[in-house]
DNA sequence: CAGTTAAACAAACATTTGTTTGGTTAATAT
DNA sequence: ATATTAACCAAACAAATGTTTGTTTAACTG
């Protein structure tokens, strides 16, 4: 028995906590498909490949599990929308901030089922808990806050304004997107070029 | 078997379907506030006064319950909508649908439950109760397909781009919007503003 | 009055839920 | 080999779930 080599046991499977990032992603896959309140531990187990109580064995309860997949997701958005921007044209804000969009936009529309599940309406049940996923987010939106501040604007009270409109805008789009549809960087520079220039006849392009 | 088609509206028989009201208005409570699958027909049944088996003479299901309410709430808001674009000069195609989009965030954010139950993310448990529901609230946007189309657009490939910003925008309003903050209407007039003239420097009409 | 019926109750139903517990396996370390 | 421990299973748990059933109450009608 003991005869076998380790060669079969992948060594790039470290002994511990090497499961921990499949039930996460089963995790995030049911969330974003049922929501949270509708899926059940049985749901992710299964799709993880092991029982119910097993999970938690790396997770203490269903709530944890949520709160992971809310991190791992604000991570990963945000490191996109981070890269996105450091990439961009440092002179142009607006270039800067629709590259931002466009990140923003990919990670929630072809990217996984994480940055949709940060995205989505949050579970109102504890308050506690809500009130753990919205810091986590706000954290994240934080990064527009700074991106629209930098545009030369009209009138520097709509700062405000732009941001809610271009994040609403966004988030709603996982309603109407299809693959098979405009890609979410040309989403962002419609999105973009229409409050930057407006739509009243005669505006340049 | 006789097949009463007695009209549920009606208030000639008080005594008949007079709880109906009442039961709705409690689950579109409970679904703002919880989410569907998150709500209990006990919880329902319980801010109606009753026991939950006692919802089962007025409605045949939790599932019955809930399109109940999609379609009251569908109808609320395209009355008022309807009715502010009828108020609205019928020679500013800006003006109309400022006016229908401040119906919109007014129904969403100052009403009563059931609009932001429309518009919340929809269950994806059963498809044939989504496609359901999507087509009701489908429905009632193209209101705004027509609003848009009508616009003096620079460019009129924008229309359906336009329609997805302020319809986007204002349905992502919920999660930042505060009573006592900026008014439904303002906030209608601060997104039409800002698409229709741009925020590019020097372009103040 | 009796007869009918809308409306609700009380209680149970069978599942499903999140979670706990104790035991089992196999890899690792000593 | 022995001990340890990460990882999982198998089974159960109490509570909660949507729904059904038989019965009761009270209002209307003839």
């Amino acid at each position: 028995m003991d005869g076998q080599t380790a060669l079969d046991t992948d060594a790039a499977r470290p002994r511990v906590n090497n499961r921990r990032a499949g039930i996460l992603n089963a995790a995030a896959y049911r969330f974003r498909r049922q929501g949270y309140a509708a899926t059940t531990m049985r749901d992710i187990a299964s799709d993880a490949g092991m029982l119910a109580g097993s999970l938690y064995y790396h997770f203490k309860s269903k709530t944890a599990l949520l709160i992971a997949v809310h991190e791992e997701g604000v991570r990963r958005i945000a490191d996109a929308v981070d890269s996105a921007v450091i990439a961009a044209d440092p002179a142009d804000p607006w270039k800067r901030l629709e590259a931002a969009l466009a990140a923003h936009l990919n990670s929630l529309l072809d990217g996984g089922d994480y940055a949709q599940v940060v995205i989505r309406d949050l579970p109102a049940d504890e308050p506690e808990l809500r009130a753990t996923l919205i810091k986590l987010r706000d954290d994240y939106e934080d990064r527009f806050r700074a991106l629209v501040d930098a545009l030369p604007l009209s009138n520097k009270q709509d700062a405000g304004w732009l941001r809610l409109i271009l994040l609403g805008a966004a988030n709603w789009s996982k309603t109407w997107y299809r693959p098979d549809g405009t890609p979410p960087a040309e989403i962002a520079a419609h999105f973009i070029r229409i409050v930057k220039n407006g739509e009243t006849p005669g505006s340049t392009t």
